[in-house]
DNA sequence: ATTCAATTTAGACCCATTCTAAACTGTTGA
DNA sequence: TCAACAGTTTAGAATGGGTCTAAATTGAAT
């Protein structure tokens, strides 16, 4: 859909100083050429894969540490021991649906978050993360809870 | 400071059917003895070591999780493998200190997040966590951003 | 005291991520 | 066109939180 953004990523991509090698631009590919997406390494590189990519795991992590530092991706962190990559960059937050380990992009403007105390001496905000995170509602006729122990 | 609540907490833990053993007694002094707190298992463990208290970090784990489940604790997560437990359990939220890793918490009334759009369908809100990153401002003079690579 | 379930523990194990050193590949300059 | 080298990729080892297991220990109730 969005896939002219290609030739602009293999821009962007050389502006940083990266070389637009077979796996980055396939990987690009994959990240970008649907809709916003929020993947980890391990769904990458599966999906890679699958679509007949050869690409070692390493280097679908050295691809999305890059990809994030020269701010073509973002990494959200929600759960301890996994990160998502998103690929949307633009200022905005996320539901996190706890049961699924599944998020869902929340636009900026529709969270405001006001009178912040002041930053400690010395420091600069660099982000500000909002997580709404969100359990399947148990119907009211349901079985008790089932614990969610990992 | 807080140490009446010891009592406290020891009536908290046989509510809970948790029995008040050593180790138990023991962490949760370490925990709720000083102000607000935010450890890692690893970092209690060793404060117990240091403390003369022979706790194995298993037992660390096991606690910890235990305690959050009783809502003694909250578990905050801001790093890719690490939790943090916060023995603030009131509403609130954080500054992250990037290049420190250390936590200080905001008060939860000083943060307003509205206009939320509404939950996907059967879901309901579980918590909303609104972290700040920081990360030191660089003075002026100073040398380029040494990037901060994990 | 006896007994049994709850708890602790050492150590094995798991799993995401990083590291390493060698093989490979773009790109540049002759 | 090709040599040559820096940038990349890669397999596999290594790391590091965190969890699991099975056996030993302990608290509480009789």
């Amino acid at each position: 859909m969005d896939d002219g953004s290609t030739a602009l990523i293999l821009q962007r991509l050389k502006a940083a100083g990266l070389r637009p090698t077979r796996q980055r631009v396939a990987l690009a590919g994959l990240l970008f050429r649907q809709g916003d997406r929020h993947v980890t390494a391990e769904q990458l590189h599966q999906e890679a894969l699958a679509d007949t990519v050869r690409v070692s795991l390493a280097t679908v992590y050295n691809t999305l540490h890059q990809f994030t530092d020269v701010g073509l991706l973002r990494e959200v962190v929600v759960e301890a021991g996994r990160s998502y990559f998103d690929t949307n960059v633009s200022d905005h937050h996320h539901f996190f649906l706890v049961d699924s380990g599944r998020l869902v992009d929340i636009a900026g403007e529709r969270v405001a978050v006001q009178a912040l105390p002041e930053a400690p001496r010395g420091t600069a905000i660099e982000r500000i993360d909002v997580i709404i995170r969100l359990r399947n509602q148990p119907r009211a006729d349901a079985a008790p809870a089932k614990p969610t122990r990992r």
